[in-house]
Order: structure tokens, then C-alpha cells, then sequence
DNA sequence: GCACGATAAGTGTAATTGCACGCAAAATGG
DNA sequence: CCATTTTGCGTGCAATTACACTTATCGTGC
């Protein structure tokens, strides 16, 4: 009998896990000069692409627990990126939206996020770069649990 | 000037870290049943396919963290599931190595993870899920750091 | 106008992760 | 053979994450 087939490297999920910390760890690398992370970075690009919105609309964008996207909003807060304030038709809401130093830390920490999209992209090769992320998504909206 | 494109679904770290979230539920939620998380579970595969084998060669081979593993480890010996033993030769190195009862337990386990790939070949399609994890392989092998 | 459930957020808490550090054992080399 | 460096592990600690729960506001029906 032929050696069983590899349980590693044929597991879907197990794959998916390490390839994210990989590049996580190298994103975070290349953002880590202006303080960000790549989940708070990804928060300011959502705000900056497309405009102010409530606290759960950003989870749902970026596909993150709104409880751990509360907690990231704090240190952004902090550092004056962003504000909060509720909405006037609905005092419930929480509306996020970048202040002008927001900006322009966004704008100062994109050519390193360009970079590091340049750089795997390179290694990768984007048209499997490509590939890949249309992959990804298609997998995202994919319902699985249940 | 048109809408600048995406930098959400552009951004080739955060689809996979999307992705991996998506996935390692869905896994975690099937394999729960038997008392483990997907990483758990791995070890499980790593031993019992390649056999015993110390701390820290383990880890390379599941691509974690070294102390992560360590901590991975404890519940598992804990359900006497594997074992740890000081190495002959070296007694630096802890070997690790699955009891009877550890085998047992994967032998149950294997069903709900083939099941949780079934599923997952079946939503994403088999080509698919194939051509992703040779990508994602890949980008593993990229080096990227630096 | 008021009680009711539904919705938007914040917080307590526990599990997971990984870096920095310390310790023991082995290898090196004078 | 002893001192030094290297290697294999475990642990302290802080950051991140997400589930369960609470609070405040909104909409509905009576």
C-alpha cells in the first residue's frame, strides 16, 4: 500500500490558516512603521473608500465581529484617526468616520500597504494573485455553517 | 475619475484572513463534537501519519508557532490522547507520540473532517478547492519577510 | 401614551496566540 | 576536561479575538 495520501497538506482549512499567517505577519511588517495593524488599516480604508457608516455595517464590510471591531476602533480613537458619533435619526447608531489626520495616515501608510501588494504580488505572481483572491471569495460567500 | 477600485476586495492579506475565519468555523463547529478544534485535530494528523516526532518538528511541519504548539499540546495530554517523552539520545528533545487511545479518537474524529471537507469540496467545487490549496501552498513557500 | 419585542452598541470574561525570557542539555573548542 | 555557544523547551505576559450578557434606543400594536 502506497503511502497514505498527505493529511497536511490536503486539508483545506489547514492551508487556508497558515497562508493567512503568513501574509498577515508580512502586512503587519510592512504597516507596523505607521502604527497600524492590518485590521485597523483595512478600517481606515473602509472609511475612506467608502465614506462614514454605523459600527455593524463596518463589521459586515470587513467581515469581522462587531465586538472585536469595537475594540479596534479604541486605539484609532485614540490616536485621533477617527471619530464616533451617533446618528441624528438614530441615537443607537454609532457613526465612524475619519478625521483629517485619518486621512492622511491613510494616505501616508498606503504606499506601504501598495508596497506589500506590490511585493507578493511579485513573489506570487498576480495573475495567481489574482486567482487567488477571487478564490477567497468566492469561498467567504460560500455558507458553510449550519 | 472613476470610483477608485476596491481596496477592500483588492487586498490579497485580508481575503485570506476573511477566508480562513469563514472556514475555520465551519471546521471547528464539525470537529467539535469529538472535544477538538481544528488545531488539535492536526496534531492528531501530523502524528499519526508521520509518527512520533519532537516539539519542535512538529511545529514546522503544521507551520505554528513553536509555544503555541506547546500549549495546544496540554489539553490533549491531559484527555491522554498523546504522549511526551524525553528522547535517548537527546534528552532536550520531547518526543511526542499518540497512545492507543489518541488513535482511537482520531480514527472517530477523521469521519466529521472528511465530512467537513466533503462539504467544503461540494459548496467551493473539487477543482477549486484543489487549485486553492496548491495556491495557498505556494504563497507558504514564498519567502515574504525581511 | 405605554408596554412589548427588536435592534445597535458596550463590557465581562475566557480562550488563543506569539514574543521575550529563562533553564537545562548538548555540541564546540581550546 | 572545563568554558562557551547553541539548541530544545517551558512560562510570563500582553495583545487579539469572540461569545454571552447588559444597556439604551427604536418601532409596533393596543
Amino acid at each position: 500500500m502506497k503511502a497514505k495520501a498527505a493529511g497536511l497538506g490536503s486539508c483545506n482549512c489547514l492551508s487556508l490558516r497558515q497562508a493567512a499567517r503568513h501574509v498577515s505577519q508580512f502586512y503587519d511588517q510592512q504597516l507596523a512603521p505607521f502604527g497600524l495593524t492590518l485590521n485597523q488599516y483595512t478600517i481606515l480604508v473602509r472609511l475612506a473608500v467608502l465614506g462614514a457608516a454605523p459600527i455593524t455595517a463596518v463589521a459586515q464590510d470587513l467581515v469581522m465581529d462587531r465586538t472585536t471591531l469595537t475594540r479596534n476602533l479604541k486605539p484609532l480613537q485614540a490616536a485621533g484617526l477617527l471619530t464616533q458619533k451617533p446618528s441624528d435619526s438614530d441615537r443607537r447608531s454609532q457613526y465612524l468616520s475619519l478625521t483629517s489626520r485619518g486621512e492622511h495616515v491613510f494616505a501616508l501608510a498606503t504606499p506601504a500597504w501598495a508596497a506589500a501588494q506590490a511585493r507578493y504580488e511579485q513573489e506570487v505572481g498576480a495573475g495567481q494573485a489574482a486567482a487567488l483572491r477571487q478564490l477567497l471569495h468566492n469561498v467567504v460567500q460560500t455558507p458553510l455553517l449550519g
